[in-house]
DNA sequence: CACGTGGCATAACTCAGGGTTGTGGGACGC
DNA sequence: GCGTCCCACAACCCTGAGTTATGCCACGTG
């Protein structure tokens, strides 16, 4: 078995049909078809039975499906590595953040960095952690911004700065002193919040602390990136728990915020691989973003 | 990067030259200078670098060895369970069993199948647990005999019957009364013994008894199968603990045994693909072993 | 130093396999 | 009955992986 007949194999079982396959490998209808009988043949039995003209997978193709796909992910994920390690340090500056961090640190920390240096370019993404980590290890970005401790063994993960759980509100929720003081986690019960159902470690963290509050407070929305809780609270629809960036992203007088008591700690970490060590661009951009967090976490 | 060329630079790697690489891939050696030279134009960079007229891996190709590996063996097994799926049932009876057993049940049980079906064909194999499932999975093997639960997800694994751990000693160790009765582990203090450096589940077991007895037995001598306690038992080197199945293994007369109080139960286990139903002679295989396990175990 | 040796690269050639276009035929819907 | 969709077959083409023959370089050795 070929790796082509691998691919083609592939192909068939996710589309269905061989002409379908063959657009996706840019190859002609009829090469698909004599390849597929070539694998067969080298094989000794059937991948699909002709039935009416159509293709229909036998149980032999089933017991294969797993291990051809996790071998083509395999061999897609070395492609992407060794087209990235070809291109060594084609720009200086690849990031990427989660969407929490997107809107808030990342653009105003890009601009600042140009200001320093004015003829460099970088390169933004958003990714989920778990996306974030490949990606790293990938090499096609250099630099990740999470809030989660990923305890990925191989990567590099640093503490840059930390902050607290938010409790944000519509505008006008509270008044006077209220807003310098910390808001008592027991005061949510009742409340109209809105749910978070993101994965992560700190999704987890904030969702079992609100299963915690007696009586539970009215869940009508829930949103999987705290940006949509963010948005939804500015036009009323309740309360919600957010990372301190998310909170102070955006408008400043689109939500109310306050820090939950008890305070829970958000870390705002950076990720790169051990090997490469860091070069000018990529320090003063960290060094950028780890003051402009800290300003940000210090103001309210 | 075809897998042509993984495959080169894999064996490259391993042998330490192109031209041991291309005797290994049964090529010449040009054509293993050639598709190298491919390889590395179409990455980009190079994979070694030419020092006096011989190769050394460059830092790229050392972080691509792993993925490379791993995708070797992805696709070597793929092969095993597609030339394995060629024939399929070409022999009705494939068993593989661990080394512990293969000298007591597996014979024994093969000649009393072979008075049922006297036709019927069989191969048999030892392999250790975690070899077992591969083997099972990849389809070079229907049916494995193991003392230890593995845990696996796909697999069946059935109990067939179960036993006491045993505690061996040479000829003459014990008279009378006692060998009829169990044996306290307590008495097992400052005993010579043998000891057990077996990887597996009840391996480990054993070795956490010992190492609780005060004061500690002393153990010059450590084995990694049970066979080889066995026999340095009966050639006087001290006590060992073994299965029940090595304890009754070989000649009844070149060892003593006695059950260890308190009992520790050893579980022989059937494991099987949970997708193909067992064919006739594959059942009554099973039944065989079941029957003649149990006799045996029944037996002092 | 001259020489043999071991290992890689180059050159010229062969050939099979993977690709193409063109065509035919069966199943199905209308 | 006809158009449509999909697969298989045929004839042809051409790239690329393989071959043998040879040269070059570095190194060890008498």
């Amino acid at each position: 078995m070929r790796l082509r007949n691998i691919e083609l194999f592939h192909a068939v079982l996710t589309t269905g049909s061989i002409t379908a396959a063959a657009k996706l490998l840019n190859i002609s209808q009829p090469a698909a078809s004599k390849a597929l009988q070539h694998a067969e043949d080298n094989l000794g039995f059937a991948l699909f039975s002709r039935v009416g003209g159509r293709l229909q997978p036998t149980q032999q193709a089933l017991l294969l499906r797993d291990r051809i796909e996790k071998i083509i992910q395999d061999i897609h994920d070395l492609q992407r590595l060794t087209t990235n390690m070809g291109q060594p340090n084609s720009c200086p500056l690849r990031v990427t953040c989660t969407p929490t961090l997107a809107l808030t640190l990342l653009p105003a920390a890009t601009v600042l960095l140009r200001k320093s240096f004015p003829n460099v370019t970088a390169e933004l993404s958003t990714q989920h952690s778990a996306e974030m980590c490949e990606s790293l290890t990938l090499r096609e970005n250099d630099i990740g911004l999470t809030l989660q401790d990923t305890g990925h063994q191989t990567l590099r993960q640093r503490e840059l700065c930390r902050g607290q759980v938010m409790v944000i509100a519509p505008p006008g929720s509270w008044q006077g002193a209220e807003l310098t003081q910390s808001f008592p986690v027991g005061a949510l019960a009742s409340q109209t919040m809105i749910g978070i159902t993101v994965r992560d470690a700190l999704g987890s963290m904030l969702q079992s602390h609100l299963s915690k509050v007696e009586p539970a407070p009215k869940i009508a929305v829930s949103v999987q990136t705290y940006q949509l809780a963010r948005s939804l609270v500015a036009n009323g629809e309740g309360f919600a728990l957010v990372d301190p960036f998310t909170a102070r992203g955006g408008d400043a007088k689109s939500v109310q915020m306050r820090p939950l008591k008890p305070h829970l700690d958000v870390v705002l970490y950076a990720m790169h691989r051990p090997d490469s060590p860091l070069n000018p661009v990529q320090k003063r951009f960290l060094d950028i973003i780890r003051q402009l967090a800290q300003r940000m976490l210090a103001q309210r």
